[in-house]
Parts: structure tokens; sequence; C-alpha cells
DNA sequence: CGTACCTTTGACGGCTGTCAAAGGAAGTGG
DNA sequence: CCACTTCCTTTGACAGCCGTCAAAGGTACG
């Protein structure tokens, strides 16, 4: 893809095709991009719902904080991804979401997704879509955390996001971008930061792979892959039966 | 709500009053009830996905299986509840849907979803509330598997699911309906049944509730409530914003 | 060059899993 | 109505992964 072309676009049309009145609708929403710093806050936890945005550009996550202090981030959202889709029919937001790198978000009220309903039924679908791969990412986490060893989960994740960033926009898989510091990522995994350590000094060890501070490079990309056991169908963009049926319905 | 009334109306009407309009389209999903058994498969992972279900009465979950024969229950699925909305999506099932009791469903074809898009904005709303709400349950049980202890666990699996029944359908707290087995109440949390086992009989001992085969029977709600720890806003009904929006554009 | 944050390493402890066996409870067929 | 089977629950012994606490070493940045 270009540099410039939409990123939200890139990400919506893997389900298929948009026609020119969704790419029209998909502008609309980009058409007020801000300028954000690394670790800035969108929006804390029980703020009122009123605005949705799309990342440009830079990584952000939602996050909830327990009581005893720890921190577990919920979704790490990516240049493409929508950010607030899932509390959308909230009064008040459940989560915190800030930035992990600076970045370019565009804000737009909650309520054009109302109108995006109205508007088109292709785009609807694509936005829902979006929203269950979500899901099934945090489904994927939750498994994991239950059923799996720290390093398997954090194989898996590295390849997860591989596989997200290259859907994307392709990128290289032998060494690739990952701002995520070792604290944040035992936040993600649900880990503590020394573990995470002690687990990738250990993958680095058997020559795995290695965490930089803002990328990983992968050593030994079957070793990982046996490791994460990561089957990619959960965020797959395959959805033939209802694409068929909008075709039917006259959409493109 | 009276018995015979749809459990489905009951559950999105929460969100918002529906018009006749809409109450009309859920009859139409609502049309082939069908009665199923008790632990009967509704789909299995791999398979096709061609159909929805509501359920009108009997309790569902879904639930994936690990390599190593452990399975994990990904959501409960209570009577109201559309079963299949969150693999809409996709080409084919990431789960399995299976029934713990017997019951009644009405299986409808997918694309029904997209009549229902064309058809009526707040539906679509509501169904996206529905789907949401039913994330966030994920989310929240996420957050436990990983911070909390067993005994935690359990006693929020409880309050929430009193929760949920209540909210279609106002029910006793003291003692209610609860057919899990503490196989599958593991299979749940994420704890192998016999950790379940011993924690039950530590909160039995201690008499905060006793597990009876079929039905919980609550001792010390108070206590149930600390440990719990239980925090309802993410499945609140309260959505003012759009409501209010879905208002402006003419709706009820 | 000082400060703040991130990473590493060691010692120790606890929650929960595994394995195993026995004791109920429910359903089936004779 | 009674064996038989099957599934669920309970209990004990033991082990291991990961958390906690603490301190030191790195790295970025002002």
């Amino acid at each position: 893809m270009l540099r410039n072309e939409s990123c939200i676009l890139a990400n919506l049309n893997q389900f298929f095709p948009l026609g020119e009145n969704e790419q029209q609708l998909l502008k609309e929403l980009e058409k007020t991009p801000h300028r954000v710093t690394e670790k800035q806050v969108l929006w804390a936890a029980g703020d009122k719902v009123d605005q949705l945005y799309t990342l440009k550009s830079g990584w952000a996550y939602t996050c909830r904080d327990n009581l005893d202090g720890a921190r577990q981030v919920v979704d790490i959202v990516l240049p493409g991804d929508v950010l607030g889709l899932r509390e959308l029919t909230f009064a008040t937001h459940l989560s915190q979401a800030q930035m992990i790198t600076e970045g370019v978000i565009c804000p737009f009220p909650n309520h054009k997704i109302i109108d995006i309903i109205e508007a088109s039924t292709p785009l609807t679908v694509a936005l829902l879509a979006s929203l269950s791969r979500q899901e099934s990412i945090l489904t994927e986490r939750m498994l994991m955390s239950i059923h799996r060893s720290a390093r398997s989960r954090i194989a898996h994740f590295i390849v997860e996001t591989y596989t997200r960033l290259n859907r994307v926009r392709s990128i290289d898989f032998d060494s690739f971008y990952l701002p995520i510091s070792q604290k944040v990522l035992g936040e993600i995994l649900g880990l503590t930061s020394v573990h995470i350590s002690r687990s990738l000094t250990s993958m680095e060890r058997e020559r795995v792979l290695i965490k930089h501070r803002d990328h990983i490079q992968v050593l030994d990309r079957e070793k990982l892959y046996e490791e994460a056991d990561f089957d990619g169908s959960y965020i797959s963009d395959n959805m033939n039966g209802l694409r068929e049926r909008l075709k039917q319905h006259g959409f493109r």
C-alpha cells in the first residue's frame, strides 16, 4: 500500500472491496487528524463515551487498572484500527485508552456510526467484522493466559502482532518495529516484568529471538512458530458467506 | 416479564424501547423454534458459519478445545441471548457451541442480520450493544483469570451470572438455578475441577455459599459480593448518548 | 551528570496443576 | 428393584510456574 493511502481503508478493504460510497464515508471520518504524543491518554475510565478514533499512525492500547495498581492491557491498537468501537454502546468508558508511541489520530463523534449504519450496509458489516476480530484476539489471549506458559504466550503475541501488522502493510518478519517495553508486554500478557525478562533472556539464549528496545529480531522463525502454536484463522479476512449475500443485495 | 413473552425482546428492549417494526423483525427470527437436548452440539469448530440462533430457553455455551484436551468455555449463553453473533463475519466457526441443558432455540440464516441492518438502525445498534456486552463479559473474565484467586473468580462468576439472569427475568438471589457442574465451572474459569472442588468446599465451610447439583444457595450475600469485587457496569444497559441520537434520527 | 525508568538477577514462597484413588449420584437395562 | 456403568465430586501428596521483594546495572534524556 502507498504511504499516504488511508490505513483504515486498507484495513476494512480486506474483508471485501468497498465501493466509492464507502470510501467516501471513511474519508469523512478522517477529516480531522490530530497529532498526539507518546503516552498521551485519549480517554480515562469513567469518561463519557462521545468520540471514536481512527488510528492513522502510531500504536495505542486500552487498559484496565486494578485496585491493587496492576494494569491489564485489553487490546493493542495498530494503524488502521478503529479505537472505541467496543465501548461505543456504553454510557461511560470501562477502560482507559492511551497512546504507546506518538502518532496521528482522527477523532469523530460516536453518532457518526449511526450515519454509517444508515448509509452503508457493507461498511456496517465491515465494522462488525473488525469488532469481531478484536474480540477474537481477546478470546485468543484469554486462552493463552489460562493454558500457556510465559514463553509460549510471548511467542504467540509476537507472531500475532506480526500477522496483524503485515495485514495492513507488508513488513519484514526477521526484524520488525515493536515499541513495547517489557513492563507493558507483561501488562498485555498478564505476567510480571520480572518474569518477562527471565523468559526473554531464555529465548535469546536459545537463539529464538532477541527483543531490542523498540524492535524484535527473529532468529529462528520455525522454533518461534512452534512455541507460539499460532493458528491465525481468528484474524483471517475470509467471510465468504456474507460477502456473497451482500452482492445479492446489490452491493458490489 | 410474562412467561411466554419473547426473551430476546426482553433482552434487547433493555437498551432502549424497540418499536413495532423492530418487534416484528425479532418475531421473524423466532419463527422456527426447535427443541434441543442436553449437551447437543449446535456447531463444531471448523463448521461453515451459516446460521445464528436465538436461545428461547435453556443454557448453552461456546468453547474451544486445546490440543492437550483441555476445554475452555468462551461464553455462557442464557435465554434471550443471540448465539453466533461473534462469529457471524467469519467463514468458519472458531469455537464449538453446545447446549448445557435441554432447551428451545430458533435458528435463522446469518444473512438475516443484513436484512436487519437495512431495515432498522435501532435494532442494529441494540445488536451491537449486545455483542459489546458479550465482549465485555469476556474481557472481565480475562481480568479475573489473570489477577484473581480461584475463590474470587468463582464468586465473581456467580454474581455476574445472577445479574445477567435477573436482567431478563427477575429471580431470587438466595437460591437460584445454575445447571453447571464443577467440571464445566472449571472450564469456564480456567481452573481444574479438583481446584474448584477445594474452593467450593472452603466457601461452604465459611458459610458463603453452597453449590448444589443444579442450583446455588447464597448464605452470605455480603461476603460473596466482597469476594467477587463485582462492578456490573460492564453489563449495564445504560447507553444514553446513542439513544438520544437515535431519537434525533426520528426513531422512538 | 543526575534523574527517572527499564532491565536483570537471586532467593523464596504460594497458588494451582497433576496424579491417583475412593466415594457419591444418576441413569440404564435386566 | 437391583446390578452395572458412567460421570461427578472429594481428598491427599507432591511439584512447578510464576509472583514478590530487593538490589544492582543499563539506558535515555534533560
